[in-house]
This record gives C-alpha cells, structure tokens and sequence, in this order.
DNA sequence: TATTCAATTGCAACAACGATGCAATTGAAT
DNA sequence: ATTCAATTGCATCGTTGTTGCAATTGAATA
C-alpha cells in the first residue's frame, strides 16, 4: 500500500512529514524512534512537527507507539496481519537496539485479583535478534 | 523486615532518603512514582538525591522500576514471593493510576523469529482494578 | 488556473525528567 | 572524639513532551 492511498484512506492531507515518516516506516522493518526518523534527514522537518505528525497518525490508527522498559519510544506502522493491534508483542534486542512487532498474537494466563478488568496488555521481549547471537 | 535490616543486608548506610524511601513503599502495596515519594514532604529531599537513591536501590536488587505505557515510572519493593523479578507482571489500573505487582509467574507463548533469545520479559496489563470497576 | 480557508508547519518557549560535577555534610568504623 | 568514604544539595545541562501563535500550504471550489 502506498503512503498516498493510506493517507487517503484516513482523510489525512498529504503532507510532507507525513510522507516522509511512513516512507520511513514502510522502508524498515523494525519500528522506529524519534531520532532514527531524523537521521537521514536532520533538518527536514522541526521536532514539534514530528511529534505532532507521528500524534496524529497514531490518534488515526496508522502507527503505535512502544514504549521500551528503558523509557525510549518507537513507532510502528499498524500492519494488516495485526488482527488486534493491542494484543502482539514487540521484541527489542539489547544489542542492536532494534524493535520488532511479533506475528502471531500472544497467549497468557495471567491471574488478576478478583474484579479487576483488563483493557490492554502490553508485552516486551528483551534479548538478543538472531544477528546478533551470531556475533 | 524492617528498614534498617535491608540496608544492613545490602550493606547501605542507614540514611535518611533511604529509610524514608523504603518505608514508603513498605507501607504502599502500590508501586509508588518519585512524584508519590515526594507528595508527602516535598522538600524533605532533593530531587537528584531520590533519584540516585532509588537508583541504588534498584542496582542493589531492593527495588525494582516499572515503564507505563504513557512513559511514566513507578517503582516497587522486590518482594520475596517474587521467585524472579524480572518475570512477574504489572497491573495499572488507568482510572486511579495505581499500579500493583501481580503475583503467580506469567505464562506465555509468543513465537519468537528463529535464532531470536529472550532475556526478560515485561507486561503491563492496562485496565481498572476492583475499586474503580465499582464506581 | 486563481481563490480561499482550514489544516499544517516552524519557531519560541516552558515544564518535566534524566544525568553529572563538585563542594559540603554525614554515617559508622576506629 | 576522630576520620574518611559515602551521601547529599546545589548548580547545571541535555533530552523530550507540550502548547500558543503567526506564517505557510494542500486541496476543494469557483
């Protein structure tokens, strides 16, 4: 799917920061920070933009942010095979850095005390990617 | 166990952010952020001290930190019926903020990409505990 | 194609939080 | 009571989240 018929599809204005950042995430398979959005192009777009532009796509259900157990925040694009965008876990390498959403939805029993609701769950996987196991 | 025998344990100087510090979250069942820690006496310590004191703490495997979904941060006692710390999940209630330490080990089963080891595992389970559910 | 207006952007600015250096203070061992 | 390493407070800096406002822009319409 292209950025253009996405943005469409949300009756999104096509905007360059827009265009850019899921562009980006289209491109790479992990998810990606703030900063990692800036690097290829530093000045492209102001900081405010960004944040506000990666905001709105995530109001939209475009992207979701992850949120890492070392405060960081990555942005995912919401892929098709995610049936329950709430319910697939991410992996996050300690090496590399890299954030990836995990296929197939994740099964737990988790026992809540009595009366508690669950909404959400949100899952993160720390270790090491096959890449760098190898090294 | 009272205050004074974990630090001696962990041989810490008895001082006073640590013994305030403690207390508190001896006291809490919840899991307590720094600004929880400071409502109470706000200008009992300062800001760095909390925050290296609790980063003792949690280096020295007293306390452990919880990352919310919105960024923020809590932190709780390392419990004995915690056989392993880094596998127990987190209940946050998103109505009254509280977060508690679930007991009983998490079970999951997320297929992870070939070659890919886990390390640790987080969950944050999101929702309303039995208080909030009620009203 | 030119006009128009709401939506988007850049800039300034502020708050909250993480982090470090340094000098003053303090816990506890002697 | 003395001593010294550990702890604390203060100053300070960087990063990130957030908002207001004026200038710019996308795209719908004439």
């Amino acid at each position: 799917m292209r950025v253009e018929e996405i943005l469409r599809a949300h009756n999104l204005k096509n905007t360059g920061c827009r265009k850019y950042i899921l562009g980006e995430l289209l491109k790479n398979e992990a998810a990606m920070s703030e900063n990692e959005l800036k690097e290829s192009y530093p000045d492209l777009f102001d900081r405010v933009t960004l944040y506000r532009t990666l905001k709105t796509l995530e109001e939209r259900g475009i992207i979701h942010r992850i949120v890492l157990n070392d405060n960081t925040v990555k942005y995912a694009l919401n892929r098709h095979h995610h049936k329950d965008d709430r319910l697939h876990s991410h992996f996050h390498c300690e090496k590399c850095d890299e954030v990836l959403c995990l296929e197939g939805v994740t099964h737990f029993d988790t026992e809540l005390p009595k009366g508690f609701v669950t909404k959400d769950v949100f899952v993160v996987i720390e270790g090491l990617c096959a890449d760098c196991v190898k090294k």
